[in-house]
RNA sequence: GGGCGAAUAGCUCAGCGGAAGAGCGCGCGCCUUACAAGCGCGAGGUCCCAGGUUCGAACCCUGGUUCGCCCA
């Protein structure tokens, strides 16, 4: 008992081992374990180097989707794997108050109700909007619990929380100051349904059918001018008409006006070389207040700004006898009209891009309005330039390219949104007009002294509030240990698809107000699709809900699948073969667990397991044990390095390989020999290796799959000082006592005696009851010697009852009635009367033999180029020649053999 | 109009300068006392095309083709 002190109370009793895994007892224990013992909890005084990461705080418009699972998966893995490293982690859990998206699903659920938000007034809204919060926040932590993240509850944070909401005060005022807020009237992106404003980024361009109308505009003193347009109803607020200066066909036009059909407006005709000479006819209609890029060419040349269409997407007064109608719905009467007076030149088929919100998918109007405005290049600046010179890093780097690009050519963002749900803008107007930007609300205008104020009745936009995450959740504007410790964070991760609306912005935020990056590195991953290849989502009712997989499979399982076959910033197509495949490995885990823990009953530690650095490797290991040992190492090596690139997927992957094809296919089963029989002494080795390798093995898989891990772990036998949670226990060190090349490469030729020979029994259908007689042959004294000390595993793994092995001699005979085969180091015969097809068998050596010549006429070849020695490396010509020796070994045994049968 | 990604076994994908890989599927044989969610064996590939660089190319370069995505 005492050597296994530490003992949890929530450890589980080893014996107890039903035939499968039980996943919902071992998450429901582990978790709560883990949440009573405060095992995530992070002490910024600890002392220890810290690695954080602050989540991709989920919107809380409703609950967790795959794209979620994966993204918390990858910061489990990495933030479990960093803790047992010895990091001091932090990881810091929160959720996203998601204003115009939130805001939008309380307005549909109110509608079901036959309510809307104007007759609930603002106050009693917000009310029910924060019940949702409460209800989808708490959804959503629940789930991230369950899928075994392990965050520190204890600072969770909410985009819209008093301290957050502090942060967003303090940011807009300063920046106000600074001069890089300002509010003005421009062109914006607006979506009629959610009656507010969009910043481009949040406008998705979608290619439609449409039309290109050839409008002829009359010129005064004579003539006309036609100009294309995609858009007939905007040019009831036409305020010009553009051609490109060097256009011979325009040249007399520019300087005269024209006149707007319908109306009468009169269009000046100016030259800007933003004119596409090919495009249409080349002249085109200047709609300054309904289009960004007319917006731009109107200012540059003093042309004036009529909105025709409002905030509904209704014609306004401007539009004259089209007052009050549907933006669309005045299309048709419009073209109708120009049709019938004359003005219509052409209508062609057209295919161009059409915004839509991204939230409700209603086409966006652009139209001129006040708003505040981000300057953003002077933000853009350092933000550009900290990736540049590697303060933060972004993997995979091929991202970076698109990041500069985006920022490049930004645009000033404009950040107020005409929504109640958000943090509402710090700044008051008095009755004269005055603005008071302040952090908390002023006593009196700062201009004129008046006590009359009302606040600015918008709200900012989501992003404004999450791009100070990394710092407002750590403490900020309060200089706390937390900032002090915990910032720059070390990794952010998240998907691809918001490195504009998210990471950029951050970059910005973290420059400016804590004069340090927030992240040291930026990791995106892929989105997850079906197994079709299509995107998720609820509306197209493909979307997997994580919940219901960990439901039925486990949360390791879950874990498993989303992060084996990964790789960054690449898609991933997600199907039920792949959720099957991790959970048969959990399965396989599972078992293997089991047989060890059967055949562990009485056995404690006392060797050297990897905890315990720098004692001796017990005697009497056996080959076996020396070979599993130094693939483990290799293993944990491997992973380790994998993990430190951000290529999970392939640490899970070489984890696999490891247990499932090394460790249980052949560690296990040379194992058995030892446990079950053999005497005291060498079962004691062989529980003493199979434990070692198992206790590391669940190291190394506990960041994959925690549950599973931790409750194999607990079950093992420990030594004193083991931590109480493999949560907390150390990362297999590189540990150079473990390689043993020797031992890998004799377990080579084992390997490939035993598996010749269950080829050759294959061949001839034989079961493994029917034990065989087996003939080897060593080709050198080396492989004699392996072999020699290898006969029992090759009995027992070939199904050998009876094993011969000799030197093989020139000029001896084969066995009789023998079916052969030969590999690099050993003949191999199965003596079968009766069973051997002669034509079968002398096929089947064709075959090898002709394998094998053609891999020694490559080698030769090679090898007889002079180029190739001079200039390769001499490791690539010595390997060359060693695969050029064995080859011709191989060639002329089978040629030998062959002869023998043709006789 | 720019930019990015993908193209490798029937399917989904790794590999990204030194002998073509995995999972699933397929075929044959096995209830071999950890595991049939398993075990053994096997079949299956002009690594999209054309050039180039290199002693050596699935991998690097150039130019295409086909799909997908992002930005304007």
């Amino acid at each position: 008992m005492s050597s296994r002190a530490a003992r949890s109370p929530d450890r589980p009793d080893p014996a107890d081992l039903p035939p499968t895994y039980d996943f919902r007892a071992a998450e429901e224990r582990w978790t709560r374990h883990w949440l009573e013992s405060d095992t995530f909890r992070a002490d910024p005084e600890s002392g220890r180097e810290p690695y954080c990461i602050v989540i991709p705080p989920p919107n809380v418009t409703g609950s967790l989707h795959m794209g979620h699972a994966l993204d918390n998966t990858i910061q489990d893995v990495l933030i479990r794997w960093r803790r047992m490293q010895g990091y001091e982690t932090l990881w810091l859990p929160g959720t996203d108050h998601a204003g115009i998206a939130t805001q939008y699903v309380v307005e549909k659920r109110l509608a079901e109700e036959g309510l809307n938000r104007q007759e609930l007034g603002r106050e009693r809204f917000l009310e029910r909007v924060w019940a949702w919060k409460d209800e989808y926040e708490a959804t959503i932590l629940g789930q991230l619990k369950r899928l075994g993240a392990s965050c520190d509850w204890s600072r969770t944070a909410f985009t819209l929380d008093e301290p957050r909401s502090r942060a967003v005060r303090e940011v807009f005022v300063h920046l106000y100051r600074r001069g890089l807020i300002y509010r003005g009237e421009y062109i914006v992106n607006w979506c009629p349904r959610c009656r507010t404003t969009l910043a481009d980024l949040e406008v998705e361009h979608e290619e439609h059918d449409g039309k290109l109308y050839t409008v002829r505009y009359p010129v005064e003193g004579g003539g006309s001018i036609s100009v294309a347009t995609t858009r007939p109803e905007t040019m009831l607020g036409d305020t010009g008409v553009a051609v490109h200066p060097d256009d011979p066909r325009y040249r007399d036009q520019v300087g005269r006006t024209a006149l707007l059909p319908v109306l009468g407006r009169r269009l000046p005709i100016v030259a800007d070389p933003w004119v596409d000479r090919e495009f249409g006819t080349g002249a085109v209609k200047v709609t300054p207040a309904h289009d960004p890029d007319d917006f731009e060419l109107g200012r540059r040349h003093g042309l004036g700004l009529v909105k025709a269409i409002d905030e509904d997407a209704r014609m306004t007064a401007e539009a004259g006898p089209y007052a009050g109608l549907d933006r669309h719905a005045c299309r048709e009467a419009l073209v109708r009209q120009l049709q019938a007076e004359g003005h219509l030149e052409k209508v062609e088929p057209h295919r161009h891009a059409v915004g839509h919100c991204y939230r409700c998918e209603t086409v966006v109007e652009p139209l001129v309005s006040r708003q505040w405005f981000v300057k953003t290049r002077p933000l853009a600046e350092p933000a550009m330039a900290a990736v540049r010179d590697g303060r933060t890093r972004i993997v995979p780097e091929r991202f970076e390219k698109v990041y500069f690009h985006w920022l490049e050519n930004i645009r000033d963002w404009p950040v107020s949104r005409q929504l109640w749900w958000g943090h509402r803008i710090p700044a008051w107007t008095c009755q004269a007009g005055h603005l008071t930007v302040d952090t908390e609300a002023p006593a009196a205008c700062a201009e004129c002294g008046s006590g009359d104020l009302v606040q600015d009745p918008d709200v900012l936009d989501t992003w404004f509030s999450s791009a100070l995450w990394p710092f407002s959740t750590l403490g900020w504007p309060e200089r706390t240990r937390d900032l002090e410790v915990f910032y720059p964070t070390s990794v952010l991760v998240t998907g691809y698809d918001i490195l504009f609306f998210w990471v950029a912005r951050m970059m910005f935020m973290g420059l400016e107000f804590m004069r340090e990056v927030p992240f040291r590195t930026v990791f995106l991953h892929g989105l997850i699709r079906d197994a079709e290849g299509r995107k998720m989502s609820k509306s197209r009712g493909n979307a997997m809900d994580p919940l219901e997989i960990i439901e039925a499979v486990g949360a390791d399982t879950l874990r498993w699948s989303l992060i084996t076959g990964n790789t960054p910033g690449n898609d991933m197509r997600y199907s039920s073969e792949k959720i099957e495949g991790a959970r048969n490995f959990a399965n396989k885990i599972w078992n293997a667990a089991r047989f060890t823990l059967q055949n562990l009953a009485d056995f404690e530690p006392s060797g050297p397991g990897e905890a315990a650095a720098g004692e001796a490797r017990p005697d009497g290991l056996e080959l076996a044990d020396r070979w599993i040992l130094s693939r483990y190492r290799r293993a944990a090596g491997e992973v380790t390095r994998l993990l430190d690139r951000f290529e999970l997927g392939e640490a899970a992957r070489v984890l696999y390989d490891f247990v499932w094809s090394e460790l249980c296919d052949w560690y296990i089963e040379l194992a058995k020999a030892r446990l079950y029989g053999d005497g005291p002494a060498a079962r004691r080795v062989a529980q003493q290796t199979l434990w070692q390798v198992m206790e590391g093995t669940m190291r190394l898989l506990h960041p994959f799959m925690p549950f599973l891990s931790e409750d194999v772990w607990q079950r093992l036998p420990r030594r004193r000082g083991d931590r109480e949670t493999l949560a907390l226990a150390p990362w297999p060190a590189p540990d150079a006592a473990l390689a043993d090349a020797e031992a890998e490469s004799r377990m080579e030729l084992v390997m490939a005696v035993t598996r010749a020979l269950r080829n050759l029994r294959s061949e001839v259908n034989l079961p493994p009851t029917r034990r065989a007689y087996a003939v080897l042959r060593a080709t050198s004294p080396e492989a004699l010697a392996v072999l020699d000390g290898a006969r029992d595993y090759v009995a027992r793994l070939a199904a050998a009852g009876r094993l011969d092995l000799s030197a093989a001699r020139p000029g001896q005979g084969p066995p009789p009635q023998a079916l052969a085969a030969v590999v690099p180091g050993c003949e191999i015969y199965l003596p079968l009367a009766g069973l051997v097809d002669l034509d079968r068998e002398i096929a089947r050596l064709e075959k090898d033999l002709a394998a094998a010549a053609t891999t020694l006429a490559r080698a030769r070849q090679r090898l007889g180029d002079p180029m190739f020695r001079s200039r390769a490396p001499e490791e690539v010509v010595r390997r060359e020649e060693q695969k050029a020796a064995e080859a011709e070994e191989l060639v002329q045994r089978l040629k030998a053999r062959l002869a023998g049968l043709r006789d």
